[in-house]
DNA sequence: CGGGTTAGGTCGAACGCTCGATCGGTGAAC
DNA sequence: GTTCACCGATCGAGCGTTCGACCTAACCCG
């Protein structure tokens, strides 16, 4: 029988990361569906059976990368709002967290991104309450950010929520690290695009 | 053997279609990997062998499905050009276009949004060139726009050529039609938003 | 008009392959 | 001698694709 978390020890838990790493990355590539447990065996150097100490299912492996990201990325957030008043900043804060951490964890962001809907069951009612989580702590800066920068209610807070993360989401679609935008720029882009439509739109 | 596109019947160009349909459907919600060609032969109520009539394997299927509906979604934007000078109209016209096409073609759209990575080789060349084509419009419109506006040259065209179909390509991941935001508004809500960061973006 | 040939459209059965998962076993560590 | 960590062999299911056969409507030639 696998270990549980508590009586986990230091070799199994950094053994089990190094699994799920290698294993975000099969399904970054080839999509979880078509990735399988063989691959992540070759790729590791571990027997398929083998595996299966480590976690009971494909769909458990699937989870387990999903919600180690989602609650890392969450936590730093969290973390880095601790320390900030202004609303502008705060939203400054979430949009550089999210973009820095995308990209240097691109594999499993790019499976939160793409495979939520290949989790079932409980795994996926799990994954869909730190999503919300996530999402309702973004609605609630944007909602600090327009009653300090007394803009318009043009747009619904929910429909901008979504749009800030369809534009920071859809980097794995394009951006590369190493390329001739840093991701530190790349974010602050992100960031003025988004506040300065979002505070400055008006009816007309 | 099939036949090819110009000694096409109107009953087998119709019943093609009706096929590509209802893969887009069962490609939308499964995955391409994940969905099996049987799954279309039973919601379709022919013969898996007797698909085979009208395309010649899985992947063409997926292809066709992609190639049909980009080519759409370009044409009817060229054709709503044509009428228009201004800039910001343009770039308007194009956010409507794009986000009225994705709500009543969105199997079709997620999966030219999702399953671009599943095509190989020659196919994959060919939908990428669509894609460019498609990117490369706009991103020349955002190049109108920044002069007509003479706004500053903060952000990068083709970052924000990619923010802004970040924005509309995550529509798949939350909206649904007939909630209580009409798809005309939300074009007009994500426009505004995009616009208002795009040409108020300023250095500090 | 009538018999024979062709072409379009469809089908059931099968092939070869890959997949996720299981099971009994093995050896080292404590 | 029990627990931990791992393995080879195997099972049953599902996959994309192919093959030969079938039916029907259209067409050609006498």
């Amino acid at each position: 029988m696998a270990q549980n978390s508590t009586s986990t020890s230091h070799d199994y838990e950094e053994k089990l990361q190094g699994l799920l790493d290698v294993a975000a990355t099969i399904f970054a590539d080839k999509g979880y569906h078509h990735a399988s447990i063989r691959d992540l065996s070759r790729k590791a150097g571990v027997s398929l059976s083998g595996l299966y100490y480590y976690f009971s299912s494909k769909e458990e492996l699937l989870y387990m990368i999903q919600e180690r990201s989602l609650r890392r990325i969450v936590d730093s957030l969290r973390d880095k709002l601790e320390d900030l008043d202004n609303p502008e900043e705060k939203l400054r804060a979430l949009v550089h967290n999210h973009v820095s951490f995308y990209v240097s964890n691109m594999a499993a962001m790019r499976v939160i991104t793409q495979e939520y809907d290949a989790l079932e069951g409980e795994y996926r009612t799990k994954i869909r309450e730190r999503r919300l989580e996530y999402s309702n702590l973004c609605t609630e800066i944007l909602r600090e950010v327009r009653r300090f920068t007394g803009g318009g209610d043009v747009v619904p807070l929910n429909v901008a929520t979504f749009a800030l993360f369809g534009m920071m989401n859809w980097i794995y679609a394009w951006y590369r690290p190493g390329s001739n935008v840093p991701t530190e720029r790349l974010a602050e882009h992100l960031y003025r695009l988004f506040a300065g439509g979002f505070t400055g739109a008006r009816r007309r």
